[in-house]
RNA sequence: GCGAAAGUGGCGGAAUUGGCAGACGCGCUAGACUUAGGAUCUAGUACCGCAAGGUGUGGGGGUUCGAGUCCCCCCUUUCGCACCA
């Protein structure tokens, strides 16, 4: 092309070479090894930014290496199209969602292939299309019918001053995010997919994916989903025939509950009333918790207040009656919404008997080492209930527990469970945090659920020979919070697939949590119009090999989609727990906010953003890419740094300059070479070049991009002291250029795809990079072993000399040649060797006195 | 409050199993060239010191012939969870 480094020109002709020769589809039947590398899939909000680029130029890099290697490379890329802000975009402006979104996409798909990114675009699909919704429907009526999915009443939050139902997410605090609002709750009958049957299951599987998942990721989903062992115990209600069953993990503890708090919701509390003078007062204080609750969520820091409801309740282990409490600090909607309360072994419970004035029994006292070691003999520990400033919230040995004093808690905690079972007032029990999946919302812009309301049939699942139920074209966005669809007469009315009889849709949309629970399933087999996908087409690709994406999405989503993996195997569409094998989260992209030391992520409210077609327009698509990958490791935030770019270009620039200097001289045929009489430095700069080829090749798995690069350009460095003049540059010379040129520009192109693949073009290779052979270089270990060792030698672990010997040395060779050498000597002048430390080949220290 | 991770030059960051701390890049300094430009090239750049030399991976202690790396205590930062019984 040009002697100079033009990025705009060559990206615009590579661009269109790999759009023209389709160098990224995958052929249908491929007999090399798959591989599977996914991002996850962007909102098209209209245009990309910097967090995008990061994470798609991870992906490239990932997806090229494996390509070059001679992998068949899935790399596909959709649009998570469907969600709130193309509703807002309607409210506000008018403009119809679906006309926004496409737009979106049209932008958004012309940036991504600005910026080279390898996509095969033959199978990109989009969330707000029929032909994929389709499936969510499909999906969720199987889910029906393996009774996952089911509707039920519940609360929502809702924002009195916009009108409109809010997540968790957008309410946290009880605040809408936007407004600044108190949020309300609100009943609505809704949706709910039953993850909980997965949940033990989502817990015990992350031992399959715990070698290639970052630890983070599964912490937070472990508690999560909240996995807690325990009891469940019977409380008995005295002059009743009633009981009151608490969870409790510390059923060891037992002796020690001085009450029972129930939550102010508690189901049957309006039952043990009954008759009770306290009635009235019990009431109206619960009451008044459950509507600070409303607005509130619970709160560590919250004040916890109480109320004695008069009843008595009896602890059937010791037979002792305790009194029954309604308090705000116990949660309807974890374990049974009761509690025994232990003051003396709960950090909680003291909090609430200190403020009551609540006895505190202390029956758990630390254990001594024997204790531990032995089985104990009797619980002999000293009471100090009396005087406990704190409770004592570890595991011991009990005291004051009639015949179960004495044991260790551990022992005491299964022994007393089996004993409850065995008596009829309790059981071992298992709980879990996670709740059902609520994904119905009364919005407009999603895939509407598939279900029919008949007066005569009652709730009616639309047949999968109707589906999709298709979105209608548009509806009236009033902002209300109302259910657009609810406004859409052509819609909502409907004959019943059962009786033909007049009856009524569904009017809310699905949670896009699901689109993107199974959308890289479909990837596999984008254009199926008889299944969600052909399982004998995903298993070729599935598990995914890599999915990169930012760790805001390590709960929700990607505890989504190993929920819809597990269904989608009991459907028998899927053979494997876990659909993903290897997760990277990457980190976020920041920037300065204004001229302050702040970094935050760059964001148009903060007006830190940086815009990729800027930086692809100034600097190059490959120097972007190079530098974003280049400046910090992948998992690390990444500071927005102009200058770095600047260092990119410049790179790029000399290897750019350097393939066009030797051009010519490699095009002439090498002629006889004697590759084993060559000079010192030529045997360096190939024992550089194989070094670097092991570096990168193995750096490649773990996406230690920062540091190939690096090598990389270590190895150009070397390659420019080399410095031979083309001219006069030896057969051997040449040779030796050029197994280094080749090998740097192909280990390149998955940073800097453009500029590499026409230097490789320069170099001779008129196919391209995928035309032929898989063109990855392979290191020869021998030519990359050192020729010469240079071993630092310690005086007292101080750095005193280096040698430099032959590879071929032995340990008292190693010894003698330190022990003879001046600066050595020097400094062990006037001292006493006590011994010499030899590390073979590596290190030699002497110890003296 | 609880839990986890991390603290290395002016900056981003390197450093298999404990074995030469600071790779690579940015920035900075000096010089060369030059239609004087924020281009390119060359050299230098952890700190103190003219030097010899000394000091140095948040602080303190320990293990070891040897610690950025392992152990204990403390400090700081970031993230996660926040009444989950």
């Amino acid at each position: 092309m040009d002697e100079k480094y033009f990025p705009e020109q060559i990206e615009n002709k590579w661009q269109k070479h790999w759009a023209d020769s389709k160098a990224f589809e995958v052929p249908a039947a491929d007999t090399r090894d798959h591989f599977y590398c996914l991002e996850m899939l962007p909102y098209p909000s209209g245009f990309l930014h910097m967090g995008h680029v990061r994470n798609y130029s991870i992906g490239d890099a990932l997806a090229w290496f494996r390509r070059l290697q001679g992998f068949s490379v899935l790399h596909p890329i959709g649009w998570d199209s469907f969600g709130q802000p193309a509703e807002q975009a309607a409210i506000k402006r008018g403009v119809n969602p679906r006309d926004w979104t496409e737009q979106n996409i049209t932008h958004m798909r012309g940036q991504l292939k600005r910026l080279g990114i390898s996509y095969d675009w033959s199978r990109e699909i989009a969330a707000h299309r029929p032909d994929y919704y389709k499936w969510d429907q499909w999906f969720f009526l199987k889910m029906m019918e393996r009774d996952l999915a089911y509707k039920k009443t519940s609360q929502v939050n809702w924002c009195p001053k916009e009108l409109t139902v809010l997540s968790n997410e957008q309410s946290s605090g009880g605040i809408c995010w936007r407004c600044g609002s108190t949020v309300e709750k609100r009943d609505l009958e809704q949706w709910f997919l039953r993850i909980t049957k997965y949940a033990e299951e989502l817990v015990a599987d992350m031992d399959q994916i715990e070698a290639g998942w970052p630890e983070k990721v599964l912490k937070r989903q472990r508690d999560w989903v909240g996995r807690s062992e325990g009891a469940y115990i019977d409380f008995g209600i005295k002059d009743s025939d009633k009981k009151i069953r608490v969870f409790t993990t510390r059923i060891d503890t037992i002796y020690g509950a001085t009450a029972v708090v129930l939550s102010a919701e508690h189901p049957l509390l309006a039952e043990l009333l009954e008759g009770s003078a306290l009635k009235t007062d019990v009431e109206t204080f619960a009451a008044k918790i459950k509507s600070e609750r409303a607005i509130r969520e619970a709160d560590a820091d919250e004040e916890k207040e109480g109320l004695n409801t008069g009843i008595l309740a009896i602890n059937p282990f010791s037979g002792e009656s305790v009194p029954v409490w309604v308090a705000n600090y116990v949660l309807v909607e974890y374990g049974t919404g009761a509690v025994m309360s232990v003051p003396a072994h709960d950090q909680r419970d003291f909090e609430f008997a200190q403020k009551y004035s609540l006895p505190i029994k202390q029956v758990v006292a630390p254990a001594t080492h024997e204790q531990t070691q032995a089985e104990p003999t009797g619980g002999t520990a000293g009471d100090q209930s009396a005087s406990m400033t704190q409770p004592f919230t570890d595991y011991g040995v009990l005291i004051n527990s009639d015949d179960w004093g004495g044991k260790l808690s551990e022992v005491a905690i299964s022994e007393m469970a089996a004993h409850a079972q065995q008596n009829g007032f309790g059981e071992a029990a298992i709980t879990y945090r996670i709740r059902d999946w609520g994904i119905s919302r009364q919005r407009f812009w999603g895939a509407p659920v598939p279900i029919i309301y008949c007066d005569s049939c009652g709730t009616v699942p639309v047949p999968y020979e109707q589906l999709p139920v298709v979105l209608p074209e548009t509806a009236e966005f009033t902002g209300t919070g109302e259910s657009p669809l609810a406004g859409v007469a052509e819609f909502v009315n409907t004959t019943c697939p059962k009786c033909d009889g007049p009856a009524k849709r569904d009017t809310d949309t699905m949670d896009t949590f699901v689109d993107s629970s199974w959308y890289f399933f479909r990837y596999c087999d984008p254009r199926n119009e008889e299944m969600p996908f052909d399982p004998n087409i995903v298993k070729d690709w599935t598990p995914v090999a890599q999915y990169i994406g930012g760790d805001s999405h390590a709960v929700m989503h990607l505890i989504y989609t190993r929920f819809w993996n597990k269904f989608m195997r009991d459907l028998g569409l899927v053979s494997f727990d876990e659909p993903v094998k290897r997760l990277l989260t990457q980190g976020m992209v920041t920037n300065r906010v204004g001229d302050t030391e702040e970094w935050k992520a760059m964001s148009k409210s903060l007006g830190n953003g940086v815009d990729p077609d800027e930086m692809i327009a100034a600097f190059g698509a490959d120097a972007t890419r190079l530098f974003v990958l280049f400046a910090a490791p992948v998992e690390n935030e990444l500071r927005w740094l102009e200058s770095g770019i600047e260092g990119a270009v410049r790179f790029l620039r000399r290897v750019y300059t350097q393939v066009w200097k030797w051009q010519a001289r490699l095009a002439t045929p090498n002629g006889e070479l004697n590759l084993n009489d060559i000079s010192a430095e030529a045997r360096a700069l190939r024992r550089k070049t194989h070094q670097t080829i092991a570096k990168v090749t193995n750096d490649f798995p773990g996406l230690h991009l920062n540091t190939s690069i690096a090598a990389l350009m270590e190895l150009f460095n070397q390659l420019t002291e080399f410095n031979a003049d083309p001219e006069k540059a030896s057969a051997e010379d040449v040779f030796v250029v050029r197994e280094a040129l080749e090998a740097l520009v192909v280990m390149l192109t998955p940073f800097a795809p453009h500029v590499s693949e026409e230097m490789w073009e320069t170099l001779g290779h008129k196919s391209g990079l995928l035309g032929g052979e898989a063109p990855w270089p392979k290191a020869d270990p021998e030519l990359a072993k050192r020729e010469q060792l240079e071993i630092p030698v310690q005086v007292n672990g101080k750095l005193r000399s280096r040698l430099i010997v032959s590879p071929e040395i032995s340990d008292d060779e190693l010894r003698e040649t330190a022990l003879a050498d001046e600066k050595v000597k020097t400094a062990l002048a006037g001292k006493e060797v006590v011994t010499v430390k030899v590390v073979p080949k590596q290190l030699v220290n002497v110890v003296v006195k």
